[in-house]
DNA sequence: TCGGCCGTGTGATATTATAACATAACGAGA
DNA sequence: TCTCGTTATGTTATAATATCACACGGCCGA
């Protein structure tokens, strides 16, 4: 773990919600003016690689994994007025794959309003 | 249903796989040299505001809907190897969501390798 | 000490998507 | 018929997201 990298997870802890790639790199240019797009993509990559964050895909949007103890995928519920994302582990193994799928990845994301914001 | 979005449909039904914005723009081009970017996106969008065509998130990619008889989500196994999407409707309503967590919509990918690659 | 790998710096560019405004097509009602 | 409102489309530009390609430097093991 670099300090770049460190610092990337850092904001994205620090955020609590997702957050785009260019608002990011925005972030980091505070603390370190020569950021550039491939600095920020770089780590999100390690991230996500090492299980320490996820990308939102519908959003195009990152986030810390909340888990930080696997690098499987995670099933993310959103809430479309304040954002919040909870995040569950361990998703179930899809019920009504095509005869002999195999899957690698999962991509669930549910999106609604959460309790707060109702 | 107008020509222009027809034409979109057909392409995408003719296609049988996910496919690019920009890639559905080029084949228009073929019979329509003016079409644009906002062009192939509006249809895009109404066809999956009516439940004919879906977004593969993950992929950013556009799918001809298999069972064109409701606009909910889909379900969506996508072969990495060769391209091939099966769709199921009727997701079952998500089981670990937050307390009070109302869900609008989901997005669920799995990628993996079908049958016929293995 | 050298060679290779890994991480980072840097400039350019590719890809995906939308904004903003103009024009056309068409039907409902005066 | 006229004209108004609504919906669809045309057009130019630009925003937002992501990657390529090449250079450099540090670290570590042979």
């Amino acid at each position: 773990m670099t300090p770049l990298r460190r610092n990337v997870l850092a904001l994205l802890v620090e955020a609590g919600e997702p957050v785009k790639a260019y608002d990011l790199l925005d972030r980091m240019k505070s603390s370190d003016k020569s950021a550039k797009p491939p600095t920020v993509y770089r780590s999100l990559d390690f991230l996500m690689e090492v299980g320490l964050a996820h990308k939102v895909e519908a959003l195009n949007a990152y986030i810390a994994c909340a888990h930080c103890h696997d690098k499987s995928g995670a099933e993310l519920y959103i809430c479309k007025v304040c954002g919040d994302v909870s995040e569950r582990h361990g998703i179930p193994e899809p019920q009504n794959a095509p005869d002999g799928f195999v899957t690698d990845r999962s991509v669930v994301e549910h999106y609604g309003i959460c309790s707060n914001c109702r």
